[in-house]
This record gives structure tokens, sequence and C-alpha cells, in this order.
DNA sequence: GTCTATACGACGATAGAC
DNA sequence: GTCTATCGTCGTATAGAC
């Protein structure tokens, strides 16, 4: 292990720059342009050296996913420990630098067998870490977990968070101002009206 | 014309043979599969003849998105008039034969200008049905539609409906249940409760 | 660890026979 | 309308030099 570098340089080894161009080029121009030249030629290396890292090509998108998800698990958990877990829910799940290398990935998993498992463990992970937030808002908010079940709320706001992303990143965006603002009022009704907007 | 049959044949020529094939290709495989020689083989011709139909291969998946949409839109106009329009809605958008398809294009949406234009335009034109039909709906329920504004109930529905779907194709599972017992829950307060389930 | 070189099949697309 | 035949390119993956 060398030194702990100062300014994080990222980790620039042939091996993360494969990674990250890999991640590019899916989001870019989708999972099917991701070929072993493109991502090398993308990455600054030759096209053999991406079969020195990864021994498939699929084993390099399973590490894709991989990175992003650990990136994004954190992200997401110190956002969720924040004061305001139900609206910073939603506001993770709009983040518009996600979908596209989603769709990617869901359309993957639906044909390859490594990466639906990689990816259904990521949602699961990333489900129970939202619902402990969210059982911690209503709780503390008064309401009934009875009538309105943590995990069912907090899939609510994120899935349709994703949904309008996943809408608009195809220029569908008809009936999106209206359900923006019925879920602003819901969420202010669920944990107290805010100033900003 | 031909005189019309009885059994319908569903026109079986090579070009309809084709945009089966090809859609059948891209459930099971993935879009990147359905290449001009695999969708032949498929459909029983020659590669050769897939471009005697379709200019480019992004013609031919222009026209299995145009295909499925127009099969969509009059299945969904004829079960949208019905007497539970709501649930109607809830049903039709569980529908597991239709989310593979749906990601795929949806991926594809994100790369394709052709495609993302032709999806675009079916998703508008679907959401104004069903936004319609939410409509009456909250009406003869006696709802109050400022508080409830149609198109984001509708969109609710259909994208939580989805969701279920598209993360069951992956084996995610989780928090199913519990979302699905509380939609209901809300469906009966919109539309009254059912017997059946 | 990174390269050159290469095997070989599959790709989209076209020309032209029937 | 359907076929055979072919073009040039690009795909994954491997062997082996440095």
């Amino acid at each position: 292990m060398p030194v702990s570098p100062k300014t994080k340089p990222a980790d620039s080894s042939a091996r993360q720059r494969l990674i990250e161009a890999t991640a590019k080029v899916m989001r870019e121009e989708g999972y099917a342009a991701a070929t072993s030249r493109r991502v090398a030629t993308e990455a600054g290396v030759k096209q053999a050296l991406v079969y020195y890292y990864f021994p498939t090509m699929d084993d390099l998108y399973v590490e894709v996913l991989r990175s992003g998800a650990e990136a994004s698990l954190a992200n997401m958990r110190a956002a969720l420990t924040d004061n305001d877990p139900l609206r910073t829910l939603w506001l993770i799940n709009s983040d518009l630098r996600m979908t596209g290398l989603n769709t990617e990935f869901m359309a993957l998993a639906n044909h390859r067998k490594a990466i639906r498992a990689e990816l259904k463990a990521y949602a699961e992970r990333v489900r129970d870490i939202e619902t402990a937030a969210v059982t911690v808002a209503l709780r503390t908010a008064g309401v009934d977990v009875e009538e309105y079940p943590p995990v069912a709320v907090s899939m609510i706001i994120a899935q349709i968070a994703r949904s309008l992303c996943n809408e608009s990143a195809v220029g569908v965006t008809l009936g999106h101002e209206e359900l923006r603002a019925f879920m602003k009022r819901q969420l202010d009704l669920f944990a107290g009206p805010t100033s900003d907007d």
C-alpha cells in the first residue's frame, strides 16, 4: 500500500480509469457502446489491457455498478441523518446525474444474471437505509405508522422522484409540474412546511 | 386488401413477423441482441430481407415501439371506460408482460433521437387518456380536484405500479407487499371498497 | 503492467440474381 | 418479395514480447 495521498487523486490507475470511462460511455451512448475497444480508448490505454484487469466485459460492468453503488450509499447515509429526511430522500432521488446509468443497469439486469444479483443487493441496501430514515421522520412527526408504513412511504417518495427524472431524460414532462406541487404539499403535511422552495 | 380472415392470422407477412421477432428478442435478450441476423432467423427469413422492409435497424426498432404502443393504447382506452377506472389503471400498469420491453425502449430512447421522439409521443398520449379517466373517477367520487389534481393522481398510480413491476423483474421485492397494501387502501378511499381480493 | 499482433465470428449494409 | 454473396468494420478474447 502506498502512502495515503493528500488531495485524493481518486486512484488514477488504469483500472480505475477504465471503470470511470465505462460509466461515461454507458451514460452517454448506452451499454451496447461500452465495448472493450471503446472504453480503452476513452481511458487512454490499449484494448488488451481491459482483459488484464477484467476477465470479461460483464465483470467490468459489475465493477462499474459496484463502485457507483458504494459512492451512492455513502452519500445517502450521510444525507439521511440530517434534520429533514423526507425532503432529503426526495432530493437525492431527483438527482438527474444518476438516472441515465440507472436505466442502463436496469436493462442490463433484465438479461445478465451477475448484474441482476448485484443490482438487487444494492437496491435492497438502499431501501433499508431509506426506510430507517423515514421511520424516524414519521415517528418524530407523530404519524401513525400503521396507516403509513415507513417502507411504503419511502418507496413512494423515491420511486416517484425517479420516475420524474426518467421521464425528463426522454423529454416527457407532461403533468410533472402538478405532480411535483402535489408531492411538495404531501411532504409539508408529513414533515412540516419549509421556507425555501 | 384481401378478404378479412376468420381466425385472425394477425397479418403473418414477413414484415409483421420481423416486427414480432424483434420484440421477442428485445424482451428476452435486450436490444443489443436484436441484430438483423438474429431477428431474421427468429422470423424465418434471410438477413438481407430485413433491409428490404426497414432502411436501418433503428427504423425497425421504431416500428416495434409504434405497433406495441398502438395495441397498448387501444387496450387502455377500452379498459379505462369501465366502471372502476382507478383500479383498472393500477392493473394495466401492473402488467408484467410490458415491463421488459418498456425498459429496453427507455434505455434506447436515452441515446437515439428517433426512438426518443416516438416514446415521448406515446407516453403523452397515454397520460392524456389516463388523466381523462381519473378526472371522471375523482369527480364521481366527489374528490376535490384542487387538492388531488387528476394528472398527479394518475401518474402516481401508474408509476408506482410500474416501479413494482420493474423491480420484480430484477428480483427486488423488499417492501412490495406493504406498498401494495397501502395503495389498495388509498384506492379504496378514492373509489370505494370492492368485494374481491 | 502495458504493449503489439492476431484469431475469428458477427455486425450493418449493399449489389444483383431470380 | 426473397434470396445468395460479399464488403469493410468492429466485437471478445488470447498469446506473447517487453
